[in-house]
DNA sequence: AGCACGCCGACT
DNA sequence: GTCGGCGTGCTC
């Protein structure tokens, strides 16, 4: 009889004792009894006493045996997300297992699947044909016995060769001989397709052989280079030589809609069972053999979004993070974990290189690139002969005659019109969707505001809608005003939508095309969209940030930005850093074949030094500029900081609580604990908000801080309709 | 977080 | 007389 310590997911930074009948490896999952509900755990350890009194302690009610278990380096990685994100351990592990192996259920039990193996018999004894789940192939290896009662529940008495097909048409082979002892083979999968890449650039043969010579150690590279100098195919070519050297690779990427594309590339030069593809929204049978397949070893390269940096492989040789910049690479509910930092703590564990690939390098890498801690490599150009940079310019929108037409100045006008009659393409870009972001009342000032959020209703007029855009509350667009009976309803300020007619009514023989996420609703529309556009069936793109990421459109030579201004005025100290990277990667858009681009920024401060960087190519200057600002300031990354937020039904509850919260705070004279404030966004989907700020200039004194606070904080209990959590490295105010 | 146990109001 | 409100406390 033996002890074994459980992770479970529930919100008690402890792990709860059980007995087993015999001692379980660390990263087994099992099914306990919790109270008077089954839960799954997982094993953390096997101890020989618990502190626990004996007769408290109840035996485990299965050892879930249809996965390996997860590997100790993999549990490292989940204890270090639990300590430096102040979340309990069993609540990392369960959440970063895919949904189905989270459930008290064998896989092989989890109804039909389509990712399921089959198993047929090719040349022996006993007839045997019959369908076993996914679940099998993960055990196959490591767990002689268990492939065997398969094997025999499915009919096969010794002797026998089965042939394991997996959904995707890899054939795995499973020998079973005389005394029944099984066998299982992969066929070799890395190297076999002829490889067909591009001849590299020089900047690009070096960053490849940087990478290459610094294998066999953690080391950090910053992979810096605009649209189009031609990241994607240093990463294929370091995939490559890490595949050919048994070793996995895992590449991490910001948004789903990246991974398409991407996921075509790296198929196409490698091969679909190479590669195993995680994201959420992805059907769950798919998750679970995507996990398994990067378990045992028959996907060695990982491509996926942020929770794909908890994908158990083996052997990492290699992690690439693109657009690592991005803020979505930061869980924004329940752990919130940085993909970037936990795959950057991967790699130092698994001792590889990791590459950070960027044009606009977050100032956190960039400052580890200027302190020597990471690599600085650069791509300079683009990568296709002949392709030229777009040249930026900002058109002054202080002239009165700037702003007719729509927040359309007669500069981008011409410059569209000019699109037209050479029958290229141009996209207008508005980071803003809907009709008009505000409805009023010009006779009282009444507004149209959300009943759950503490933001106005979006006007949708091709729907007749009114809806918010940060809990989806909606309702109809009323026909008078709700305070003083006017009939007269102003729409205020821009939006897609609006610029869609004021397009379609100043270029009437245009072809227009409106991109946002209302337009791509529907699946598989968004594809169809990018198609129409590659075959020139629209002259004018219009839309927003979903235009911006990844897609080259070679008959695309103007962008327009409007309403940039909002952004270089916002509070949020890392607005500009954000700006810079959302029109360098806009204007990245422009130009990308032979033909040259141009980029027109509609601004009120045209000669904003943030414009004149982006103007002249020069994001490091302005990273300079902005790190300089940020450590005069005392903000990130010269400090690191962390939030106390709560949430509950009336503000003053919240503020309240913090208050009580920053009562039980460690004294340190190295902490700063800031006044508690409603959030910007006070309050969402009918919480209100508020959160105290911590500071300390050394992020190791800022982590034993919070590990004491938070565990005074779970001692404590919050008083109800409260409920906490703290967000270290916060991206939200 | 769930879910049980527990002690006070309007109903068949 | 009991169904049910959600306050408080526990889960190995």
């Amino acid at each position: 009889m033996s002890i074994v310590r459980v992770a479970l997911d529930v919100p008690i930074p402890e792990l709860f004792d059980y007995s087993a009948e015999q001692a379980l490896a660390p990263g087994t999952r099992v099914v306990v009894p919790f109270g008077s509900r089954t839960r799954v755990g997982v094993v953390v350890e096997t101890v020989a006493e618990s502190s626990i009194p004996l007769g408290r302690i109840r035996p485990i009610t299965q050892v879930l045996t249809d996965t390996p278990s997860l590997a100790p380096d993999w549990i490292a990685l989940a204890r270090f997300t639990a300590r430096y994100y102040q979340r309990p351990l069993g609540e990392v592990i369960l959440n970063a297992l895919p949904p189905r192996l989270r459930r008290p259920k064998l896989l092989a039990e989890s109804g039909a699947s389509p990712n399921g193996i089959a198993l047929t018999e090719t040349g022996a004894s006993a007839p045997m044909r019959g369908t076993v789940r996914t679940s099998i192939l993960a055990t196959l290896r490591a767990r002689q016995p268990q492939l065997r009662q398969h094997l025999e529940a499915l009919g096969a008495t010794g002797a026998s060769v089965i042939r394991a097909l997996l959904h995707d048409g890899l054939v795995a082979e499973v020998v079973m001989d005389e005394s029944a002892q099984c066998e299982l083979s992969t066929p070799a999968i890395i190297p076999s397709p002829p490889w067909d890449g591009p001849t590299l650039t020089d900047a690009q043969q070096s960053a490849v052989q940087a990478v290459d010579a610094s294998r066999g150690a953690f080391n950090a590279h910053v992979l810096f280079g605009v649209t189009g100098s031609g990241k994607t195919e240093v990463y294929l070519h370091l995939a490559r030589t890490t595949l050919a050297r048994g070793e996995s690779v895992l590449v991490l990427v910001p948004e789903i809609s990246l991974t398409p594309q991407l996921e075509q590339i790296f198929i196409s030069r490698f091969s679909k069972q190479a590669v195993a593809v995680m994201h959420s929204a992805r059907a769950e049978g798919e998750r679970a053999s995507a996990w398994i397949a990067a378990q045992n070893g028959v996907s060695r390269l990982i491509l996926g979004t942020r929770l794909a940096v908890f994908a158990p492989l083996q052997k990492i040789g290699l992690i690439i993070v693109d657009e690592e910049h991005d803020p979505s690479l930061k869980q924004q509910d329940g752990v919130r974990y940085s993909a970037r930092d936990l795959a950057v703590f991967r790699a130092r564990e698994a001792a590889c290189p990791i590459v950070l690939g960027s044009a606009t390098p977050s100032l956190e890498t960039y400052s580890n690139a200027c302190a020597g801690r990471y690599r600085l490599l650069r791509l300079p150009e683009r990568a296709r002969a002949g392709a030229l940079l777009p040249t930026i310019r900002t058109v002054d929108m202080r002239t009165p005659s700037a702003m007719q037409a729509d927040g359309l100045s007669p500069v981008a006008i011409a410059a569209l019109g000019e699109r037209l009659r050479r029958q290229e393409q141009s996209l207008v870009f508005l980071n803003r969707r809907g009709y008009a972001p505000v409805l009023g009342c010009s006779a009282c000032g009444w507004v149209a505001d959300c009943e759950r959020c503490a933001a106005h209703l979006v006007v949708h007029l091709a729907e007749r809608r009114l809806r918010c855009h940060h809990c989806g509350y909606g309702g109809g667009v009323p026909r008078a005003c709700p305070s003083c009976g006017n009939v007269d309803l102003t729409p205020f300020g821009r939006g897609t939508q609006r610029l869609e007619v004021a397009l379609q009514k100043l270029f009437p023989e245009a072809r227009i095309l409106r991109i946002d996420s209302d337009t791509t609703r529907a699946r598989g529309r968004f594809t169809e969209m990018i198609e129409s556009i590659h075959a020139g069936s629209v002259d004018i793109l219009l839309g927003t940030q979903i235009l911006a990421k990844g897609h080259d459109f070679p008959k695309l030579t103007l962008v327009v930005t409007l309403n940039t201004d909002a952004a270089l005025m916002a509070a949020d100290y890392r607005a500009p850093e954000r700006l810079f990277a959302q029109l360098q990667q806009v204007a990245g858009r422009a130009g990308r074949a032979s033909l040259p681009g141009e980029v027109l920024i509609q601004t009120r401060y045209p000669d904003h030094p943030l414009f004149r960087s982006l103007i002249s190519g020069d994001y490091l200057g302005f990273a300079d500029r902005q790190l300089a600002e940020r450590e005069g300031a005392g903000f990130p990354p010269a400090i690191s900081e962390a939030v106390l937020r709560a949430e509950s039904l009336e503000i003053a509850d919240a503020i309240t609580h913090l208050g009580q919260a920053v009562q039980l705070a460690p004294q340190d004279d190295l902490i700063t604990i800031y006044d508690p404030v409603p959030m910007s966004l006070a309050r969402l989907a009918g919480w209100s908000r508020a959160h105290v700020l911590v500071q300390s200039p050394e992020r190791r004194t800022l982590q034993a801080f919070l590990a004491e606070w938070s565990a005074r904080l779970y001692a404590a209990r919050s008083p109800r309709g409260v409920r906490w959590h703290i967000d270290v490295d916060p991206l939200e105010f």
